[in-house]
DNA sequence: TTTCGATAATTGTCTGGACAAGTATTGTCC
DNA sequence: GGACAATACTTGTCCAGACAATTATCGAAA
């Protein structure tokens, strides 16, 4: 027979299957992030300055309106306009006012921007490596897969990342 | 025949399946984080800080040395220092110096810590499923495995999340 | 027993992210 | 065509997180 329960309270490691799934998600982001940091912060960017190059990139030669590009960045961004601010101050990106309609501003990557993006694209692909170089291709696929599922519900109907 | 590719450079939407994976972590993270954000906040508590009165539960009723807390931090957090402040200033937790070392501080969690955990285990367990819930339990234990697997050749040889 | 390196935090300082309130512009409805 | 709501940002303000430098204490060696 097993040992009596103590009258203590014992507690396990976590409250639920669906704490220890969000406490890995964190857990992980947190280590593969710094990588990244690390990588960015040699040209004096962030991560999310470096995704809003990429998605203007994208867009190139288009301009997008400041807040579509907002709800494209990876992490809600209220500060979309000091982020751009900081890319503009260094000739990064360039901001319109269409005649048309004053209210929007209209982003778009300049030549520097697109330049700075090629430069850190090799050192990009190593960070890259370095992060989930080990995983198989197919356990990336399945881990996209299960990230994709778990978000799902939480994503807006208009998100790119639905 | 396919159409000729064009002159133009052509980028997809991610840089290489590593980064797919990459930012779909981030960005899955980002909204499930945001169910804890406003969830702790209620209870004036920020999800790190409630993740360190969690370890400090676990080793209740004795203490942990601060530093021995923080690299059990599902985040790093070189603030560790004023984190405890703030659940001191609380009463959430006491902090004493041992005579045998005066070097270490000993952080134990203390009874209104213990209540404000208790509070808080009903809504916390409605966040997670909010968060997670959709999921099947088989689908969430591999998600758990395939973190675990991207994050291991990160983890410091000691850390609890090997 | 003084010196020096190691340990364990703490503090100073800066930057980024969060929220709420504010501004400019435009569309719409009486 | 004037009022008012909606749109698209922008700004003020505060707090958390990051890094580096500093302090306090201890252990070990000269």
């Amino acid at each position: 027979m097993a040992t009596a329960p103590s009258q203590k309270r014992v507690h396990r490691r976590f409250d639920s299957p669906q704490q220890e799934a969000f406490l890995a998600l964190w857990r992980t982001y947190d280590r593969l992030r710094a990588f990244e940091d690390e990588l960015f912060a040699r040209f004096e960017l962030t991560p999310q300055q470096y995704n809003a190059l990429r998605l203007l990139r994208a867009e190139h030669p288009n301009p997008l309106p400041t807040l579509v590009l907002a709800e494209r960045l990876v992490s809600r961004a209220p500060d979309i306009t000091r982020l751009l601010d900081k890319l503009e101050e260094r000739g990064l990106v360039t901001r319109t006012r269409p005649p048309e309609n004053r209210r929007s501003v209209l982003v778009a990557i300049a030549e520097p921007g697109l330049a700075l993006i090629d430069e850190i694209a090799v050192p990009l692909r190593a960070c890259h490596a370095k992060q989930l170089g080990h995983l198989p291709a197919a356990d990336l696929l399945k881990l996209i897969a299960l990230l994709k599922a778990a978000r799902e519900p939480h994503e807006p109907a208009e998100s790119v990342w639905k």
